[in-house]
DNA sequence: ATAAAGGTTCCGGCAGCAGGAAGGTCAAGC
DNA sequence: GCTTGACCTTCCTGCTGCCGGAACCTTTAT
């Protein structure tokens, strides 16, 4: 397969699989012509790849999860933890958006919205010192 | 004041200033030892950047932002209607993260995490080709 | 023969800073 | 007067996870 056959099966941007071979997440042979020549196993590489980005785990953590994928004498709490540690980092991130939200949700509410210049918005981040 | 000074009252990093500096966002004056020099009017700026930041603006959007809170002519719409754009991607991104938080804490409830090898988690990452 | 649709490498850039090197400056204490 | 330590300065690199584009080669179809 060539890059463009498993960037359409994986889900994934050529330009994504190229910088994954970069850094050593995936390593496809080569014709003799200079393309990249992907075996299944390559491209079974890349689906795991695009499924892991898609939850939101980090390449380091794609890394890690791809090794303990190959481990067969792996332990499942090695990944349940790696899984739990991102979940805990997303609740995290969740949380600081809502509190941005609501935030900015009441200060949009309460301002007018027309051509007067008197803005509540620009009241509050003026606030500060 | 010097760049610590205002730092501290502004609760921003002197590096970040220094790099707002750089981008135009502030224009300090200098003593003639080549330290910066805040006037009361730079840290009100920086103060703003600070809470706009907080709120999740972009670097760009707060430039905007401050030009529309020195245009005593401003129409609290264009405000609004910047913040309302953010509150979108606010959410939208929201609604990305639960939707990961989702699928992964039901992928981490369903593992054991024990010292045996089968994991539902990593099944779930090998199951697309 | 040529053109379109693939492929290749390499270089630069994005946001928003952080870290660190190498050095100048200032106030206090001995 | 000298040192110490806390400031300050500029400059350069690196982070994450790619994307866009240039310049060029290969394959396939007409």
């Amino acid at each position: 397969m060539n890059i463009g056959d498993v960037a359409r099966r994986a889900s994934l941007p050529a330009k994504t699989i190229r910088y994954y071979e970069d850094i050593g997440l995936v390593k496809p042979l080569r014709d003799t012509n200079g393309y990249r020549a992907f075996r299944d196993q390559d491209l079974h590489k890349l689906a795991f790849l695009s499924r892991a980005r898609t939850l939101g785990f980090t390449i380091e953590d794609c890394r890690t999860l791809m090794a303990l994928y190959a481990d067969q004498e792996r332990a499942s709490a090695d990944v349940k933890r790696i899984a739990e540690v991102h979940l805990t980092q997303i609740d995290d991130k969740i949380a600081q958006l809502e509190a941005m939200r609501d935030t900015l949700s009441e200060l949009v509410r309460s301002c007018a919205g027309d051509h007067r210049p008197d803005c509540p918005i620009l009241k509050d981040l003026a606030a500060g010192v």
